[in-house]
DNA sequence: GGGTTATTGCAAGCCACTCGCAAGAAGTAG
DNA sequence: CTACTTCTTGCGAGTGGCTTGCAATAACCC
């Protein structure tokens, strides 16, 4: 688990501190693999140590957002916002109605996407959130 | 204005009633021509009626949006969700980080997508909801 | 106009999230 | 390893956006 200590670096380069609650939210995220809400980060957090704050979590994403660490989306079921590792390359988040998946999707779209919009609209787009809700493969199949 | 009257058909054909709230969310989403909050909606239907609650705001534009005569979306902005007209075009939203100004654009875009989806990921695709975040032409053009 | 029932205003409540503050720990200097 | 500085944390209270229960009100149908 180097990505650790890289989580250590980053903070240091910027003047912050390797905590564990920090270490901690950096490492649910990872594992997970995508798209948790506060709250649910907060509960696998307190798995480990039942004893971090959930403020602290919120703390603790914030910064990583700012350090482009995280990402946070609002993908529409639900009021409260979701989060996950920041990924260097583009993707897109499809939700379906039907069983309540997310799953995100790597691929030449968003990239499209953006030259589309260099292009034609003269927008350099710095963020691009694509969120497409539908019916997945799996539930379209009469699952 | 004769999009009212086309109200009132629709809420009465569902068994609902057209009253002066309703009528007043509705005129002031007309107007506006998109993409406002519901505290701003509120703020516009109380100049023409200030006895109109904000939870009655808030229960006209569930109501529309079951109806499909408005749409949400959350524009990352801020937490609060924004409320427009539902068009049957497809179109996306552009937030520029710098000036905040929100454009939605019509365009073949959304439809591309919606067919890459399909083809590519065996995704049928309902709702398309794309928020592209940075700046704007005004706005790099160093206003 | 009268009756039925959807709808409203109000106020309280809820939920996700933020903040102030004093206690506590990370990193630093000695 | 100790002392010290200052960033962080846990806690609890607060905020903002939105929802809900309820009694009063007003649409619509006759």
């Amino acid at each position: 688990m180097e990505e650790t200590t890289e989580l250590g670096l980053v903070l240091r380069d910027h003047g912050y501190r390797l905590t564990s609650p920090r270490w901690l939210v950096w490492s649910v995220l990872r594992a997970a693999g995508g798209h948790l809400t506060a709250e649910e980060i907060a509960a696998r957090v307190n798995e480990a140590d039942p004893t971090v704050n959930i403020s602290s979590v919120y703390r603790s994403l914030t910064l990583f957002e700012d350090l482009d660490l995280v990402r946070e989306s609002h993908l529409g079921i639900d009021g409260s916002a979701r989060w996950e590792i920041a990924h260097p390359d583009d993707h897109f988040h499809m939700v379906c109605r039907k069983c309540g998946s997310v799953d995100h999707h790597v691929g030449e779209l968003v990239g499209q996407i953006r030259s589309h919009l260099e292009e034609q609209h003269d927008f350099a787009a710095e963020n691009i959130d694509l969120v497409v809700t539908g019916i997945c493969a799996e539930c379209s199949r009469g699952a």
